[in-house]
DNA sequence: TTAATTTATAAACAGTGTTCAGTAATTAAA
DNA sequence: TTTAATTACTGAACACTGTTTATAAATTAA
């Protein structure tokens, strides 16, 4: 009888159409204006439901956290095949920002939330995407130390700085805070930074 | 008749003793858990009394945001007597780490949080600040160009990526994106972060 | 002392995440 | 096929949230 195979199809199926419909919601007003009810009301069911499914809202968010990690990861897939790593390296750089650029929503959720994190953070799992970027990022820049780049240098570091520049400049963006110059100047300026590290990067190590 | 003056003293007294409450809860417990009823209640006033002296919780918090800038400057105090521009630059880049790391919550108000700052988008005071503390780093940087670093190097994109460098290392650990690592390992890491980026600046420009 | 004005309040509104007793639907057993 | 057991779902309730407003109290001016 394969019906409890059904039912944990069933199961799987509503996860999804909830975690669709938050998606959406979130996507679309943002979300701190999205609540569990309006959630419910996509998937026409009542409240108390979400919680057979998900623990907390926090569970959703974490979900839709993990997902977002497969997105950029789809974005990074182009620069595989670049042959010099140090060229590969600053594509992946431009990936990440367009990445963030072009999903702010879940580039906040990703790096810079602490609802979901902070809940969670005892579990070591929640690391498992973050680690898999920073993974791929390390192996760049040992392919750059072997290639002659950035002699005698710390990848550990290397990683930290690389991440935190893009991430700072993402970050900027992501929480308005480069609203202080004209619209039309905002990207700009961005890419400026970002250039100026990729020339520090070349010559200065 | 000194009426009208001491009721102008006594209303800015009481915004005063508001944001004082609020500042004290908001460092206790976090803007999440602080709630314009747990301010009302600690200064023994009614939730709707606080509506007289502050349009909405973004005043408040915009108010704070603001006050958070003095902090930081008084952080800067320490480095401006440093001779050596690069020297200065790198002092202030470590003050600005110290202060990320030693009020968490005050850095997340002025960079991280977009509520205030959404709302209060249209009015072009909001940058006031942010304007004042870039310029010193403009300043710094131009100096540095005199004494001859940075060599054909403009000003705003070096700007935008020294500020952003610190701010990725800064946000990374406000947010707790550094937890993926073991505690004792954070701190250590980020600084690896910051010396690696002196390096570079060091010798790539 | 009275009138006008300012200041503060309590209650209400519309919303939030979450829990839970009770009901409806489905499955298993007789 | 009927009954028992299990599962799925609901709607109301709880304790909150930010904010508004009619009402009442305190203060000032006349």
């Amino acid at each position: 009888m394969g019906v409890i195979e059904r039912k944990e199809r069933e199961k799987e199926e509503m996860r999804k159409s909830i975690l669709d419909a938050a998606r959406k919601l979130f996507l679309e007003h943002g979300y701190e204006k999205t609540s569990i009810r309006n959630i419910a009301e996509a998937i026409e069911y009542s409240p108390g439901t979400i919680y057979l499914y998900y623990k907390d809202k926090n569970e959703i968010i974490f979900a839709l956290h993990n997902e977002s990690f497969g997105v950029m990861m789809a974005y990074f897939q182009a620069i595989v095949s670049i042959e010099d790593p140090f060229e590969r390296l600053v594509a992946m750089g431009r990936k990440y920002l367009d990445f963030a650029f072009e999903n702010p929503e879940l580039y906040e959720l990703m790096f810079l939330m602490k609802s979901p994190i902070e809940t969670l953070e005892c579990r070591s799992e929640i690391w498992e995407h973050g680690h898999l970027a920073t993974g791929m990022l390390k192996m760049i820049i040992a392919d750059c130390i072997k290639e002659g780049y950035f002699k005698n240098t710390d990848i550990e570091a290397m990683c930290m700085i690389i991440w935190s520049s893009v991430h700072g400049l993402a970050t900027l963006h992501v929480s308005k805070r480069t609203s202080m110059y004209p619209e039309d100047e905002r990207a700009g300026r961005i890419w400026a930074g970002f250039e100026m590290m990729v020339k520090m990067m070349r010559n200065g190590l």
